[in-house]
DNA sequence: ATAGATTAATGATGTTTGTCATATATAAAT
DNA sequence: ATTTATATATGACAAACATCATTAATCTAT
């Protein structure tokens, strides 16, 4: 569905730098990857990060541990996307957690490649700042929606925008599932609230779901709710 | 107080590419400067920005307009950071309204002589690089504490970060100073209930207030306090 | 210095959300 | 297949927060 792995940053600067290196090859070859399963943790707050992580097939989510003990998750990552580059870059312990939603397959790049590539290859560097500034917006974004909608529209604008990145099975069912937990760490509430408010949807015939899975029935609706716009 | 100048990302450039294009010496020299009086528009969102920021003196706060009418803040920027360089590093409209909350004086840096340095200038690329990666790290806190901690919390947190950022007056009062309408904006909350916590927060004798100018007295409890910790 | 406008403060009240308790459904393990 | 654990669901209640109304204080302009 969502196969996105010619915008993998591994494609994008094999091809550039035209394998320079004999690591960069080794790579492009695919001989460094890393399997998950689901519910493992690839790397948690305050580690070390000896690389980063391309996802070649899966979802991992990153996440940050409140002094509350609830654990508030800050965005996915998923095929052809790349986990821990902030980190690296700064050359900073990792200020959030990557744990596997599915069973997952990554390639691995050693920090030393990417710091080498940040010193020689321009294009390479060029792709990261983009890959920055796009996710800087991006929780921009979040710190507005999150402190400025009610719950209810908060599930729904998650909902919709949980649809529209990981996509749909062949009877309508977003791919990705998620506990209810889960999504009441993305928007910040009581797992019980989160679970009411899903219910209500339910009610209000916008979504169906079927044990953990959810699929949208009105998608309009849904939209305005996001928007913000109560009925 | 905060004369981070030394930090600044022009002299960070003019020192490392030894003034190769006389629009840069133009700059160093001083000469595109551009002032603006406290409440100004310095962009607004959408804009398109012909080019960044850096601040020489002053205050000015970065916000987004919610679909409630709210005007969320995302952070301030002062002496020696930057402006609008999200914007231009993305060649996308501004994501966020740049409002001056005291006099300004700023450097103009177009946007060419910006994309020319991406191109041409490894170390000025690198130093975006990190900056971004910061302000990323500090929207994901951002939103963690928004969506974890209760308003008391947060205003706690915010009182600090504020203290910290821009510093204290001879008689230990914040030098920043802002409506309780702003702070709310900051923490994301009723403006009514940011004035009734303020109230608690001088009943505890945590904080003095002056009309809008605030001294912080006991560090160690507003600390906890931030730190989630409510007794 | 005074009038008018804006901002701050506080009370009363209603809504939203969180917490605790408990029941039901689903998944996992033997 | 049956037990055990875990996740989901819902009710009852409490706490946090927002909204509206009103008064007090502070700022602004003449």
């Amino acid at each position: 569905m969502n196969n996105k792995c010619e915008k993998c940053i591994v494609k994008k600067f094999t091809g550039l730098q035209a394998l320079t290196s004999d690591q960069l090859k080794c790579i492009s070859d695919g001989k460094i990857t890393r399997t998950f399963k689901k519910g493992d943790v690839i790397f948690d707050e305050g580690d070390h990060l000896k690389g980063i992580y391309c996802v070649r097939f899966g979802i991992a989510k990153l996440s940050k541990l409140s002094t509350n003990g609830k654990d508030q998750i800050i965005k996915f990552v998923s095929n052809g996307e790349v986990l821990g580059q902030r980190s690296v870059i700064a050359q900073e312990p990792a200020n959030l957690r990557a744990v596997a939603v599915n069973d997952m397959d990554s390639c691995f790049i050693p920090k030393k490649l990417i710091l080498d590539n940040l010193q020689n290859n321009t294009s390479f560097t060029l792709e990261l700042l983009q890959n920055l500034a796009h996710e800087l917006k991006e929780a921009d974004d979040v710190i507005v929606n999150i402190s400025q909608k009610p719950v209810k529209n908060r599930i729904a604008e998650t909902l919709l925008h949980l649809e529209n990145s990981f996509g749909v099975d062949s009877e309508g069912f977003m791919i990705i599932q998620l506990s209810r937990e889960d999504i009441s760490n993305i928007v910040g509430t009581a797992t019980e609230s989160c679970i009411r408010m899903l219910s209500e949807l339910k009610k209000e015939k916008l979504i169906e779901t079927s044990g953990k899975r959810i699929k949208i029935i009105n998608r309009n609706i849904l939209q305005k709710l996001g928007e913000g716009i109560n009925n």
